[in-house]
DNA sequence: GTCAGAATGTAAAACATTTGACATTATTTC
DNA sequence: GAAATAATGTCAAATGTTTTACATTCTGAC
């Protein structure tokens, strides 16, 4: 995340000046095309970030959660937004400024480095996940999604989403996720519940992945 | 493209201290998993950046040409290269060097403000890929991958590519690749020819694209 | 000009995904 | 706790994609 490879005292003064913000269920946080005036830091609660398609479908790229940041892309590049942000449940967020952000971030040039490291990073991993991405089966992409939605988790984890919002964000129909969950779960890897998939072996979920 | 949003007098300071190295059809550039000492810039001739898949097959990412530069990523990211590069034909790259371009980076502040848009632009663009990419049908990633290719051309564009490595850049097969082709071919909007598509209408194939 | 290699065009079978539909189960609301 | 809502589980038909296979066309080398 962009925002945490700042140094921590351009961080502090950075939410010193933000101003917090609630958004309820499906609420919408920011649209395509607006431009930008600041970005966010999520504070508590979830946001889904993506695009939504002519037909009222919803294209996910991002689940986000507490203490990311997004919308700093459009920032920078000084252009229109590229995504639709959603709040998912509740949530609170700080909304900082750009003319803040790039005033100070003048003071702070290694902070600058470190946003072209943290960056670079990003857009590597968004390339891999795009090569990667279109390739291997409906249920080794689940897994690779799930391993990722799992985190660090060591034992077992319990990631609560449901299995229309893990289509969106595999571009796949329900009915494909959830036959690709079935799978999976036969495996023994995961378990499905109402709401929820309980990831029971990580290690080998991740293998799974690899094809 | 990273290295032409560098400011002309560093762009000149690069070059001079960068080595000229030719490679032959086919040729290996640079392999994933490599941690990166520098970055290229095309001179002329062409190379294909993407991955090569377990079995032999790649994974096209990008078809770059000459003003093009790559692998700045890596040095940005201080990470081991995620894609691998090939000659596409004979080609002529010039190697800049991570150190010489970071020591000299320092000295100027607007090109790192520049580079920092240019990234964020870059990973805008790739977001806004991954979340179209998937949707639409296979004529119409066609069409937007064509209208890419041909670059800015008003009228008629010859695109030099055959129709495997479309299909590796849309992640399809080649028969899939040739009944899009064709299916745009009977709506007059392109031409197929041997190792070659002419684009006959770019405004109509960009209109398809979006749908 | 002929030949070998590369690229295209196409067809049929096998396979995977979407669409639309409906029953069932879990959760929330009143 | 009953009703309404949300989410899951599953099917069958329609559609789209890959695989395999082979004929044809184009290009460059000799």
């Amino acid at each position: 995340m962009l925002f945490s490879s700042l140094d921590p005292a351009l961080q502090a003064h950075l939410l010193r000046g933000s101003a917090e913000r609630r958004y309820e269920d499906d609420q919408i946080i920011q649209q395509r095309g607006e431009m930008a005036d600041g970005f966010w830091l999520i504070e508590a609660g979830e946001v889904m970030v993506g695009q939504f398609l002519r037909e009222g479908d919803f294209r996910a790229v991002a689940l986000l959660g507490k203490g990311d940041s997004y919308g700093e892309l459009a920032v920078f590049s000084n252009r229109p937004r590229i995504v639709d942000a959603v709040s998912r449940g509740q949530s609170t967020l700080r909304h900082i400024s750009a003319h803040r952000f790039l005033d100070a971030l003048g003071n702070y040039p290694a902070s600058m480095r470190a946003l072209l490291g943290a960056l670079s990073h990003q857009l590597q991993d968004t390339l891999s996940l795009l090569a990667g991405m279109r390739r291997g089966t409906n249920p080794a992409r689940m897994a690779e999604l799930l391993v990722n939605l799992a985190g660090e988790v060591r034992r077992e984890a319990r990631v609560e989403i449901t299995q229309q919002e893990l289509a969106e964000l595999l571009g796949i129909t329900r009915v494909t996720a959830n036959a690709a969950l079935k799978i999976l779960q036969q495996a023994r890897l995961i378990e499905r519940g109402y709401g929820t998939i309980i990831v029971r072996d990580r290690d080998r979920l991740m293998k799974f992945a690899l094809d």
